[in-house]
DNA sequence: ACTATTTCCTGGATGC
DNA sequence: TGCATCCAGGAAATAG
């Protein structure tokens, strides 16, 4: 369940091992499920090119790749440049990526597999193919919504202005805020005191003002975290790498709330659930 | 323009 | 033990 923080980690992770190199080939799967642009486009636009930079947007994972020829020229003019593009890749809940020689056995469900001028491959394995792969070529990838660890106050309110959602279902749309899903949205609510399914549009700007604090507080912790687990993640299974935040209500059906003992209820809205304090949210 | 619901997919957990 | 069923999750598609 990659979330902003784990594709913070693994996009920094990544970055270390990757950057600078080539790809020299792909290979994709027989699943064509998970392509967001053609397969051959894909190809094409991965093929010969040199890994820039590794980065997240939202929970997006963006290579930016330029011609091998380009490489380490001097400053180009802002225009749009032929000899960029970037690949995006979507996690979903059980993509993995995986940097691993190439003798390593080839694991099932694997889609995609980069093979790099340093001898190393770069493979996306995922099972639920929940995951997407896609190319940006024209123009930069848009990944929609605002960053929650960059936005500034009065924008992120705005965002809540005349929505009748339940505020958990607005935290979970992309298209506002972008990173944020299940758990740190609920951890977020927990701490600001807010109840998930509470209207967005009926809540003050002084609470607003206190899940703004809360999803930036929550999601720097996890990042910490994350960061300092970094380790070996990338060839491991995934969810190995990761020390998991102490969360306070998420999976906590039953038990007690850690403020004042009363039990965690979970709901559904909009078909996830949500975890929270009836007590300490209101 | 917005909101709610359904769909996709597999593996792990649960129930009988 | 075996089999069926349910559930998890993000986002796109569909329906209202």
């Amino acid at each position: 369940m990659p979330e902003l923080p784990e594709v913070e980690t693994i996009a920094r992770g990544l970055a270390r091992r990757v950057t600078g190199d080539v790809i020299e080939s792909v290979w994709l799967g027989e699943k064509t499920d998970l392509l967001k642009s053609p397969a051959a486009l894909i190809a094409t636009t991965l093929e010969s090119r040199r890994i820039a930079s590794v980065r997240r947007m939202g929970k997006h994972i963006v290579f930016d790749l330029e011609s091998e020829s380009q490489g380490r020229r001097a400053k180009k003019t802002k225009a749009a440049d032929p000899s960029k593009a970037q690949w995006i890749v979507h996690l979903g809940m059980t993509g993995r990526l995986q940097v691993c020689e190439p003798q390593e056995e080839v694991a099932r469900h694997t889609h995609a597999i980069l093979k790099l001028a340093s001898g190393k491959d770069l493979r996306f394995v995922d099972p639920r193919r929940f995951g997407r792969l896609s190319v940006a070529t024209a123009a930069d990838f848009d990944a929609g919504g605002v960053e929650p660890l960059e936005v500034e106050l009065d924008p992120f309110v705005s965002l809540f202005r005349g929505r009748k959602t339940p505020i958990k279902s607005a935290l979970l749309n992309q298209k506002l805020l972008r990173g944020v899903g299940n758990i740190y949205a609920d951890e977020s609510l927990f701490r600001s005191g807010l109840r998930p399914r509470r209207r967005a549009n009926s809540i003050t700007r002084e609470q607003l003002g206190k899940l703004f604090v809360a999803i930036k507080e929550v999601l720097r912790e996890a990042i910490a975290l994350g960061g300092s687990s970094i380790s070996d993640y990338v060839d491991d299974d995934g969810k190995e790498g990761f020390f998991q935040l102490q969360h306070r209500v998420y999976g906590r059906e039953g038990e007690r709330c850690l403020v004042c003992k009363t039990p965690i209820k979970r709901i559904v809205i909009g078909g996830r659930s949500s975890h929270f304090c009836p007590k300490c949210q209101k």
